[in-house]
DNA sequence: TTGTAAGCGTTATCAA
DNA sequence: TTGATAACGCTTACAA
């Protein structure tokens, strides 16, 4: 309702000065800001953003896209919102569903203004797409990606996988069936290249189960049990693709009666609440570090700064279902 | 970059001309209007949204504000933007972590014109500071209130805890212990209301037991097995303020070596995947029902309609903690 | 059917 | 130390 021009016109000064006191640059004499704040004060008062951004050209607006809501990704919104907020940037979430039209209104957004970069967590839409909007404004990713114009703040899986076969092998486990996410995922094709190599490396079979990937519910995990329960010949041990998988194998099991790791051993992925929960021998993955990374991606490209990036680290979180 | 003008000059007409072919307003011959969207696709232009915005006083985004991110909010937040987007508005989503100044920063945006509305789940001010921002734009709350300014989707929560109590009442329970969440929340005044009401009708004492409030999460559960561990006279059934904490509590109290519901039956709250994948009993909570109704209202105060809510409905889920 | 021009509420340059 | 004023990019009477 009230403007600049109002608190000015009261205040008996010009707006540009309004304008200076409001953002404290340039010279204003004491007597006149004070002035001016009283007014600003008495008549409720504030800058109107919509204006300040057509101005500016700059929205201070970061759009977070994903998909769906999994621990995982919330843990990631939750940390890179509360480092977005310490630098006076606000987020706006999309969930996706996995729409690509939904995900294609967020990229239009920054292409519209109304945000100045984006980060696209689990992307609907093919990476040529999602590219062809950097000339916008700058995008980060969380999918491993290697492309000049979509940095990522993924983390190497090969290796994090590898740790995840040692401690089974460690553990006694010979015969153990690898389930892998989203298909096709390059974390999906790291951890397939982990499981080759350890494989070979000690000698072990591992064309005598089905190839299981794209499971990543909860429900992914009771119907690998009702797989399991159908084999004659069944591993001793399940890597999972993430903990929620991990979560839903483990309670069927346990419901019709077997023990866990007596029967079969169980590894999750990720390290969420649910295998804190169901003592889930788990892998920890840095999600906050990862996020904040994204974050400092964006801001440097946004400010032209180089703020220096986290280094990622994991490890193995044993519980009792190894 | 490019904008209305550039289209204007390039198409031999005025950006009057040009505003009326992408609003699709007003008269244009077949032959201009080809002519513009041709220059428009050449290059490759959009609307400035902060102009538009601007110009009209309205933004189409509306904020949601929570303090944390729990499955039932989450499921509140997905059915909400889900609806917003089906009506052309964007969610902007504020997790105050409780700090009251985060959510202030989320009301300073619709006072300073970035948001349209707001709904506000869980709040960190006091009721009396959030209404004093109801004269900048329309403000939506979950937790109950009764307040003309502030409408609410709140659904009373007095009839559903007795559904509750019955249930335990039916399974044979007389020593029940009632855990409660936030205790400045009406939710809780109504829980305790429905308890007192059902322990005076079936004349069971109901001091024997601590009064527990403010429990929320999974360790709260956690804590609470400690707590039934060390008593001699304990309850033979816990009815918990949500999921989660009888999530807590149940998982402690198994690896104790207890049964469910042998040695104590547990009731959750709100129907969230963890009480599916535990086997909870608890009682339904048509959260997305509730999540619509929040945005109808926000939306009819915006578009000064009158749509038509949901009517909310809860039952009992029986499964195998009770 | 199309064009002119006055806003919308700021910021920032240049004078004074 | 302050003020005029030209942008920023769009919409919408009102004219033509």
């Amino acid at each position: 309702m009230t403007n600049i021009q109002d608190i000015a016109r009261l205040a008996g000064v010009s707006t540009a000065t309004v304008s200076r006191v409001i953002n404290k640059r340039g010279y204003v004499s004491a007597l006149t800001k004070q002035k001016v704040l009283e007014i600003i004060k008495k008549l409720d008062y504030v800058p109107n953003a919509n204006a300040i951004s057509l101005k500016k050209g700059k929205t201070r607006q970061i759009g977070i896209i994903t998909t769906l809501f999994s621990p995982i990704i919330i843990q990631f919104v939750r940390t890179f919102s509360l480092i977005a907020e310490k630098n006076r940037f606000n987020i706006t979430l999309f969930i996706t569903n996995g729409d690509p039209a939904k995900e294609i209104l967020a990229l239009e957004m920054l292409r519209g203004k109304q945000l100045d970069g984006i980060a696209c967590l689990i992307r609907s839409n093919t990476w040529e797409v999602i590219e062809s909007y950097t000339r916008y404004g700058p995008i980060v990713t969380w999918q491993r990606l290697q492309n000049e114009h979509l940095p990522s703040v993924f983390m190497d899986q090969f290796h994090a996988y590898q740790v995840g076969l040692e401690h089974l092998y460690a553990k006694g486990y010979r015969k153990i069936l690898s389930v892998y996410p989203m298909s096709q995922g390059l974390n999906t094709k790291e951890r397939i290249r982990a499981y080759s190599e350890f494989a070979q490396r000690y000698h072990l079979i591992t064309d005598i189960f089905p190839h299981f990937e794209d499971k990543m519910l909860v429900q992914d995990g009771e119907e690998l049990a009702t797989w399991w329960l159908s084999q004659k010949y069944r591993p001793d041990a399940i890597f999972c693709a993430n903990d929620e998988v991990a979560a839903g194998l483990m309670t069927s099991l346990k419901r019709l009666g077997f023990s866990i790791p007596g029967d079969v051993g169980i590894l999750g992925f990720d390290n969420t609440e649910v295998a804190h929960l169901l003592d889930l021998t788990t892998i920890n993955y840095p999600i906050d570090q990862q996020a904040e990374n994204a974050f400092f991606i964006l801001q440097n490209k946004l400010n032209n700064t180089s703020h220096l990036l986290n280094t990622l680290t994991y490890k193995l979180v044993e519980r009792k279902s190894t």
